[in-house]
DNA sequence: CGCATATATGAAGACGTGTTCATATGTGGT
DNA sequence: ACCACATATGAACACGTCTTCATATATGCG
């Protein structure tokens, strides 16, 4: 995987990394919604939502579509979707010692933070 | 889906939105890896090395390992992997504008119609 | 025990970016 | 045409955070 490939993959994690933005996207998953009923929705100002939702469409994260003087966005792909919920899932899963190759001796494994 | 969850989400998110930190857990897709040795395979120095685990060991992203005075890091489950397969797959995925040839990487507004 | 190795942590600065306000562009109705 | 509505854009600021440098902690070896 080239260098290029990994900065286009960031940008589009980074997209989804703000929390307003990700609401954004998250309300387009039950169909395709107007940017007033967006704003509406996740309780920004419509500007902000615009801003967010040029960021969004560059990345392809979502697409947009006119009918008349309005605009309707909605997920491109269902890999978006997809990704969506296999991080979700990953959130709700519980701590899962699975296979390490490498063991400690000491049989604490978890990634806690260690303060001294 | 409540709104504190949305923050754990979008948090997630924005840890693989910077590119030295999205390397560093792509490197890790191999096996666990040493700190020393992600270091190298990065190009980047321990200390902010280190400091990126932390952050992702905290969202566990990554989980660690260790083995005598070694730390190996490695992905906690394979919902991390898949939804970088996913991501990786939507952006390889040629877009659907037919016969149409705007340039895409600017945000422009593609004009298609799509309604509910 | 000291020393070298391996990783983690703290503070500070340069830089990016999310947000707001104001304004522009586009679209349909009367 | 004008006006009301719907969305987009631009500039500027406040704020976070990525990075570097220096130092701390932990572990194994002779």
């Amino acid at each position: 995987m080239v260098d290029d490939d990994v900065a286009a993959l960031a940008e589009t994690f980074r997209l989804l990394g703000d929390p307003n933005r990700l609401r954004i996207v998250l309300s387009c998953l039950d169909g395709p919604v107007g940017v007033g009923a967006l704003a509406d929705r996740v309780g920004l100002s419509q500007s902000l939502v615009s801003h967010h939702l040029r960021l969004l469409r560059a990345t392809r994260l979502l697409k947009a579509g006119k009918a008349g003087r309005q605009v309707f966005y909605s997920l491109p792909d269902c890999h978006v979707r997809d990704m969506l919920t296999n991080l979700i899932d990953h959130m709700t899963e519980p701590h899962d010692h699975g296979t390490d190759a490498e063991n400690d001796d000491d049989g604490r494994d978890d990634g806690e933070v260690r303060l001294r």
